[in-house]
This record gives C-alpha cells, sequence and structure tokens, in this order.
DNA sequence: TATGAATGAGATTTCATTCAT
DNA sequence: GATGAATGAAATCTCATTCAT
C-alpha cells in the first residue's frame, strides 16, 4: 500500500513536471509514463483519465505552494512581517517552481465546470489565508480596519501579476525582488493604521 | 478590397465567440466556419493556421477592452475621477463581453514564444496607460509620488481578480460593482496624497 | 453528386469483401480503407462508424442475396418449379458469393438492439416472400392448403443448414446441389397437395 | 484435484453466462473472474486464453443442450413420439437457457480452424442423433423410408429458425410452442409412410 | 496454487490543412 | 477568390496476458 502511494506520487510529480514544460494538448500520457518509468497503462491504474490527472497536478501544485506560504506566515511573527514573509515566499516560489505554477494558472481552466469550481475553490482557500492574516493585524492594530476580503483580493491581484512577469516576461530574479517589496509597501500605505 | 476586409472581420469575429465559448482545443475550424458564414478553406485565405487565428482574435478581444478603458478616462477628468471611471468600464466590460474577456485570459495554445510575447506586449501597454494616468495624477498633485510602474501593476492585479470572480465564480454584478469601488478605495488610500 | 454515390459503393463494397473474409473485430478501418482505395478518414465521410458500415454490408449483402431469391422465382414459372428455382438460387449465391454470405449469417449479431431488429427484419422479408410463394402454389391448387408461415420458416430452416454446410463444412459443390434437390423433395412431399 | 475441478467449473459456468449476456469482443477476462469469484491470474491456471475459455464454453453449452435433446427421446417411446418430445425439449431449452444457447449460436471470434470445425462436429453430432431417430422410425414402418441425412439436416434448420425467433424476434413463449408444433407436424407429413 | 498490478500493442476516430474545381 | 471533399497523422484508452509474490 505504501508502495502503491509511492507509484501514484511519482506518476503525479512526472505528469507536474510535463504540464508544466508545455502546453495541455502537447503532452501525451506516454511522454509521462515514460518520465515517471511506468508503462503507459499503469498510469490508468491510478488515475481515471487524462484530464483527471492534469486536475490532480493542478491541485498538488496549489497545495504545494499554498503550504509553501502558510510556512512562511510564521505564528510568531508581527503581521506586518508574516504578510512582507508571504510576499517573499509567493516570489522565491514562482521562481523556483516555475514548473508546478505554470500549472496553477492553468492552461486550461475552462474545459469542465468541475476544475472552474477546483479553481474557485483555491482562489478562496488563498483569500481566507490573507484575510486571517489581515484580520490578525488589525486586532493588533498594526493595520488599520479595512475590508479583508477587499485587500485579500487585491493582494492575490498582485501576487498573478507578479506571476506573469515571472513566467512569462522572464523578468531578473532580482529585479522582480525589488518589484514585489515596492508592491507590498504600496499594500502597506494602504493598510497602514 | 472593401469586401474582403469586411469578410476577414466576419470570420474574425465568430472566432472570437467561439473561442470565447469553449476552450481552444474543442473548437473546430469548421465551426468557426459555419459561423461566419464562410467556407473552410476560405478561413485559410485569411489566416494562415487556427493558432494565428485565434492570436488574431486574442489581440482584437484585447484591443476592443483596451479602447474601452481608454475611452473611459475622458480627458477632461481629475485623475481620481478618471482611475473611478477606468475600474468602472474594466467591470462592465467583462460582464458584458465574457466572450471576448474569457479569449484574453483564456485558454493559451502558449506554444508559441510569440504568443507569449504579445501577452507580455498587451500587459506592458494596459501598464503604460495606468502609468500615464498616475503619473498626471501626480503631476496634479492628486496622488502622492509613488512608483507608477508598481501601482500600475497592482491595478492590472486587482483587474485580473475581478476578472476571475466575475468570470468562475459566477458573482452577481451589483455585489462586484461594490467590490470594485471598494478596491478602488484602498488603491486610493495608497495614493492619496 | 453521382460520383459521391460512386465512392460510397466503392467503401461499401470493400467493407462487405474484407468483413466476409474474416471475424468483425480483425478489419481494421484501414484495411478497408486501402481496399476501396480511398484514406481512412474518407470511410467516415460517409459511414458514421465501423460499426455503422458493417450493417451497412449486412443489410448490402442481404439486399443482393434476397433480389437473386426474387429475380430466380420467375413469375411466369408454376409454383413448384418457382420453388426449385428459388432452392437452387439460394445454393448458387451462398457458393458463389461465399464472402457477402458470411456477413449475412453475421458474425456479431447480438450487441445492438438495432442489429437485432435489423436481422429480425431481414429474416421476416425472407419469410413474407417464401409464403406468397407458397399461398400461390395453394391457390393453382399446386400444393396442400399448409399454415405458409410455418412452411416458410422451415424453408428458411433449410436454407440455413446449407449453409453452414457450404460455408463452414466446405462441402463440394455437387454434393451440396443434391443435398438441396433432396430438402426440396422433401419440403414437396409436405406440400403434395 | 476434486478441488480444482470444483473451480474450474466455476470459470467455466460463469464463462457461460456472460459469453450469453453480450458479444464476445463486450465480455473482459475481469468479468469472468469476478462473477466465478477468483483472480484474473487464476483462469489462465484453467485455460490458455480468452478464446480458448470461448471455445470451452461453446463445448459445455452445446453439451447441456445436445444431454437434453437426448434425455428428452426416452428409449420406450415409438418414434414419432421421440420426435415430438426432442422438439419439445429443443424449444423449452432455448426458452429457459437463452444464455446458453445464445453462445451456441453467437459470436463466434471464428478466427481459427480449429473452431470451425468444432462447430461442423457438433452440427454432425446433432444430425447423427436425429438420424438414428429416424432410422429407428423407418425400421418400426412409423416412417417412410427417407433419406435421413436429409431430413436430418432439415430439422436441424427448423431448429436454428426456430432459435432465431425465440431469442431475437422475442417471441411470446406459447405462440412459439404452437409454431413448432406445426414444424413438427410438417415434419411428418413429409415422414408419414 | 492464486493473485492482481503492471504492461504496451493496437485501433478508432478526429480534425487541421490541402488543393482541384 | 471560394469551396468542401479528401486526407492521414496522431493520441487516448482498453484489455489480454504475464509474472513476481
Amino acid at each position: 500500500m505504501q508502495e502503491i502511494s509511492e507509484k501514484k506520487a511519482r506518476i503525479l510529480a512526472a505528469a507536474m513536471d510535463i504540464f508544466g514544460e508545455r502546453p495541455y494538448d502537447q503532452v501525451k500520457i506516454e511522454d509521462i509514463a515514460e518520465r515517471a518509468g511506468v508503462g503507459k497503462g499503469t498510469i490508468y491504474e491510478y488515475f481515471v483519465s487524462k484530464e483527471d490527472l492534469f486536475a490532480a497536478g493542478l491541485e498538488a501544485g496549489f497545495n504545494e505552494y499554498f503550504m509553501a506560504l502558510v510556512a512562511a506566515a510564521v505564528p510568531s511573527l508581527p503581521a506586518t512581517a508574516k504578510l512582507q514573509a508571504v510576499f517573499g515566499r509567493h516570489l522565491s516560489f514562482i521562481s523556483q517552481h516555475a514548473a508546478a505554477t505554470r500549472i496553477i494558472i492553468g492552461e486550461r481552466p475552462a474545459s469542465r465546470s468541475e476544475m472552474r469550481e477546483a479553481m474557485v475553490g483555491r482562489y478562496m482557500r488563498l483569500g481566507r489565508f490573507l484575510e486571517e492574516l489581515l484580520q490578525e493585524g488589525i486586532a493588533a492594530g498594526d493595520f488599520r480596519p479595512v475590508d479583508t476580503a477587499v485587500v485579500a483580493q487585491a493582494i492575490i491581484g498582485m501576487f498573478s501579476t507578479l506571476l506573469v512577469f515571472v513566467l512569462f516576461a522572464g523578468q531578473a530574479a532580482d529585479a522582480m525582488e525589488k518589484q514585489a517589496e515596492k508592491l507590498l509597501d504600496f499594500c502597506l500605505l494602504g493598510l497602514a493604521s
């Protein structure tokens, strides 16, 4: 059973790798099988279809990302520092896990309504996390009492802009870092109590 | 020659329609031909390939969107009012032209670097427009002297978040309007001189 | 349009040929395309699916067979001679069109209910033809007033037995001819008025 | 060894069941394994291949049927009564063992000449049984001295027509019973000494 | 002996693109 | 220029069979 999970994980990892490299319809199941070191048929033992595998990769990629953000928000830190850490972690994650990230933004969110729902669900999850962080800051008097839902949305927006610049515009890492800092500053301006 | 352009326009319109309805690889050239009321072969008289047609639709969709924003920023208005108008127009555009919008963000065959470049180019164009607007406001003393590139980026980010909520989460129009207003307010907080 | 029908006919002929040679699932669409001298895709312009093509072949094969029987029953002949002619034509048809015939008995009648219905329909059509022939003979006083439905069924049964012997047991032609004659005689014994 | 046979029998029974339900290529070895309550691999302990298993089912199904006919021809009965009993048993068997019967006529992978031979062999076996019955009747003076081979063949033909009507046309049982009686009568007409 | 996870050959069908008319 | 019939490459998924346990 442990063995089984291990194989499923290997397939999933291979899928994320490859789906990150090129668009969905340029990925052959066979490519993934090869990279995972299993037979084509084996993939279908663990995933219902190519689309299912893609969706699983999406979910796993987001989870990885989300965990990274959560881990960055060390509980002992004050809210401002947490926010700063989250911004930084966002940037470093998308820089280092370009492939996984490219899946997250999802080359094809439109197809199945299930997938849309999942995507929206992920947005919400990220939003809730940021809202909690903001509420904490407000409670501690670090932030002014803003509408947390709105600000969270704004932050997600900033994150997604950074995404585009890092992944597609191929900006240099340090330029991006500066950019992220400034975005954070702008954000804090609006939050300053 | 006038005739020719008219036909090309009809094909492009049909393409935008249909690419907005479903993901790239679920669209058949034949569908577009049918909707445009021309033969399959005719499309190849005006467009090199399916990908080319998609790219043209993308560009046209963005132009439509961009023109709408530009038109909203009536020159005679003060910067704050312009920004407000642009926010409002963004929202109304994505609500009313869901199809065109879905192309803009949607499904990129993304394989070709040309397309990535075009996408980045559009981001930049939108960014420059917003920067100009911000600089104007700063010059007029309406905004504090922020890093316009950064704030423009932040606004683009907010726009894209609104996009997700409107297109995929299916939020009610009026709820979104309120949300957009609040995003603008948050923005203005950071900009207030 | 004439051209089109010609191509469809060529595909159908090739299909009957090949479906007659080997069982359904050992026939590749590609084989049929090759024999018909068209591309694989072309077949799908004229037939919805492999199964559809098979069903069409079945129908066409039966029609050919049925026409042959009908043609044998020359109107001017007395009933007994007609019956004799039909027996003879049955035998010669299945001997000479072994391939087409093998389709008729149908390697896979069970799959779709449509197909079953079509098969039953063919049985009925053959039955009605024989019944008419019998009724004519009864009216003319050549045959005793038997239950025509029953005797028609019996004749179909005899036909199918001959089928098995010719197609599968590979009996010599003249031996079969004698056999058919005797079957007819036995039949006539029951019919003799 | 007793245990082994029991398992083999269970597999065979399951195979007959399922091959009777749907055409050969819609049957998965796994389905049979499941119905038999054994593992997929186990089937290959007892049968060489899917085709082999099918052939075994065919043979077993025919044997069941053949035994039933033989049992119906109770030795003490006069020939006419025997023939009557055999007709009746044929009908009741195909009505009650539709699945087994469907195998007998059904779907032949037909590729292998072995299978054809087996099929012809079964026809012959049935033929010999009927011939013996006829000869007995002739010897007893119940039947006129017909060519027994021919009449046996005719009877087999009638049996197969009944098959089609019962299995595929879904005729009501009692209507068929009447039909069978009449077929027998017609037969007896030809046999009456 | 029994198992079932793993395999990979294989075939239908789709659809972008071509080109003769 | 306009058309759409013809094409064939290509890829998902199935399933009989194997073999390590």
